[in-house]
DNA sequence: ATTTTTTTGAAACGTTTGTTTTAGAATTGA
DNA sequence: TCAATTCTAAAACAAACGTTTCAAAAAAAT
């Protein structure tokens, strides 16, 4: 038989992630993409494919990344009301220590309007985000942690929604206190 | 002397913006843009410049609109607190009516980040909004209303920002009764 | 060691990109 | 009416786009 593939392709796939995040889908082009990824067209579009391809697995690799980030942050917390507040505070920690917002929202707006593929995985990666709310909101209602007076799952909605807010008023006013403050209500609103 | 501009530049912008509202900044071509504008390429350079400046206009034409459209909206409403709710159930139904998103947005996410220009003319649309909104609940409070536990510009913040993350709800999971949901919660949250 | 298969790098593919040029038509003020 | 000025349309511009081709290098299996 004959050689296999010689580079990284998970590793490759996070470099491009990179360019992607940093200049949206549109305006990344091939070049910057296999420059930054260290490898030669030939080579992307004989292992991964065309550009589109190369943006799911990009996004795929995002989304998942944080999913798991999110599981092990939860499963070691203590307490269901507790893992609902860190959640909260390092959703504001991520939008406010600067890095080019979040790869998942611009990606919403910019492609998944028209494109089913690239839909279909930040809505998964959505109701992922909402499946684990609303357990820790059960939980926490289970536990007497927090009234049960509102549905957990238009709860978690909201939840994932103010992050999103969040996202475009710090890219618009770049001040770290507002966010604080709106996290602080919005903890106050969902746990009283 | 000699002629005038012969083209309406009012409308040609208007045109314009449409074809940036549903292909975003770098998905929408010259040739696209100057075809709906009805225009030849050489005029728009020669009255409005280049591509970035044309841009320019008709995210301030968006924005102009919107603006006129939210005062009209309000100075006829008889009561701050009915003003507040009909603007949360005004943000609603333009939600879930189905167009293209909001340009403001998807161009906080696309553009603004990484220029001036555009992020200032958003920021004063955000700015105008948000001005709009405390006043209203300022209004709401003096009158007793609504209780004045909360800071009325961070209640605003807060309402702005929930508007942002609906509308990313609304393309992913495209179901009305989710966003509407929300909204009734917020009401809640916001007048009582 | 040789054959076989696949990857690789560099160059080239035809389009499309944003923008400019050029020649002529049009309209104004005198 | 005529000269002055500025508009418009069509074509052309170089550069960049996403993608493919092709010959040579590489490594697996026999």
């Amino acid at each position: 038989m004959a050689r296999n593939v010689e580079f990284d392709e998970r590793a490759a796939v996070s470099k491009a992630m990179e360019v992607f995040w940093k200049k949206g889908y549109n305006g990344a082009s091939m070049r910057e993409l296999t420059e930054a990824m260290g490898i030669n067209s030939s080579s992307l579009y004989n292992t991964i494919g065309d550009k589109h391809q190369l943006f799911v697995r990009c996004i795929k690799n995002y989304t998942e990344t944080r999913m798991d980030d999110a599981k092990k942050q939860i499963y070691k917390t203590t307490s269901p009301i507790k893992a609902i507040v860190n959640f909260i505070n390092a959703s504001v920690n991520a939008i406010i220590s600067g890095h080019d917002s979040c790869l998942a929202i611009k990606t919403t707006f910019e492609v998944a309007t028209d494109n089913a593929d690239v839909q279909a995985v930040l809505k998964a990666d959505s109701d992922f985000t909402h499946y684990l709310l609303s357990e820790m909101i059960n939980e926490a209602i289970a536990l007497g942690e927090i009234p049960g007076g509102n549905d957990p799952e238009m709860l978690a909605d909201f939840m994932v929604s103010a992050f999103t807010g969040w996202h475009e008023a710090f890219i618009l006013h770049r001040n770290p206190a507002r966010i604080k403050r709106m996290a602080k209500f919005l903890i106050e609103k969902v746990t009283t």
